[in-house]
DNA sequence: CGGATAGTCAAGGAGTTACTTAACTATCCG
DNA sequence: CGGATAGTTAAGTAACTCCTTGACTATCCG
C-alpha cells in the first residue's frame, strides 16, 4: 500500500500510466514524450512494477509495459473505505464549529 | 492532484486520516497515537488541509481537525479514468506481445 | 495575576528521491 | 563479423522530506 502510493505520488510515473492506460508501450516510447534519459524512466518502471502497478515482459531486446490494474483497484477500495462513514454529514459537524458562540477571537477561516 | 497524492504517500499522513474517518479529532489527539512531537504532527496536517484532503477550525486554543471527502473522492476519479478502458482484455494482449515470434527493428527514430 | 495547556514558528540535520553521465550487455540487421 | 539500437547497471549529486529541539504566543483555570 505504501510502495503504490508513493509510486503514484510522482508526477512522471503518473503521466507514464496515464499513457499505459491507452496501450502497452515500451521503455523508450515511455521515456521520448517525458524528456527523460533513459535509466531516469528505467528507475521510475521499475518503482511502478515493484508497486505491482504495471507489468512488462521483455521480447528481444525490447521491454513492454502495460497496466496492472488491480494496483490501481487496491488504491480505490483504501480510498472509498475511507469516506464511506461520514460523507455528508462533515459539512454540519463543521458548521457547528465554526459557529461555536463563545469564541469571539476566531476570524473566519480563510 | 499533486499535492493530494504526495500528501497520501505518507504512511503517518494515512494513519491520520484512518483515524479521522472515525470522526474529529485534535492536533494533541492526532499526534499522541503517533508517538510524534506536536510540531511534526502539525506539518502533517498543514500538508493535509493544503491537499484538501481535511479541513480544520480553532476554537479556543483547540484545533479541531475533520475529514474532507471531496479530497479523496478526486483521487478516487483519476484512479477509475486509468483502469477503464483497459480493465481485463490486458491479459490477453499481454499473452499476444509475449508470444510474437520475431522480432522487427524498425519502430524507434529513424 | 500566574501557572499549565495547546498550538505555532524557525532552524537544522539525517535520510531519501529523482535525475544525470559513463560504461556495459544483449539483440538485430546487413 | 561489425555497427547500430534498446536496455541495464553503477556512481555521483542536487533537491526534497520528515522529524527534532528550542523559543514563543494564546488560552484556560485557580
Amino acid at each position: 500500500m505504501d510502495q503504490v502510493l508513493k509510486a503514484l505520488a510522482d508526477a512522471t510515473r503518473r503521466d507514464m500510466i496515464e499513457r499505459l492506460a491507452r496501450g502497452p508501450a515500451s521503455v523508450g516510447e515511455l521515456a521520448q514524450p517525458l524528456t527523460m534519459s533513459l535509466p531516469a524512466a528505467m528507475q521510475h518502471l521499475q518503482v511502478l512494477e515493484n508497486a505491482g502497478l504495471i507489468r512488462s515482459t521483455k521480447v528481444g531486446r525490447v521491454r513492454t509495459c502495460q497496466l496492472e490494474p488491480a494496483g490501481l483497484r487496491m488504491v480505490e477500495n483504501w480510498l472509498g473505505r475511507q469516506r464511506t462513514p461520514w460523507e455528508h454529514s462533515l459539512d454540519l459537524l463543521g458548521d457547528f464549529l465554526a459557529q461555536q458562540p463563545e469564541n469571539p477571537d476566531e476570524g473566519a477561516r480563510s
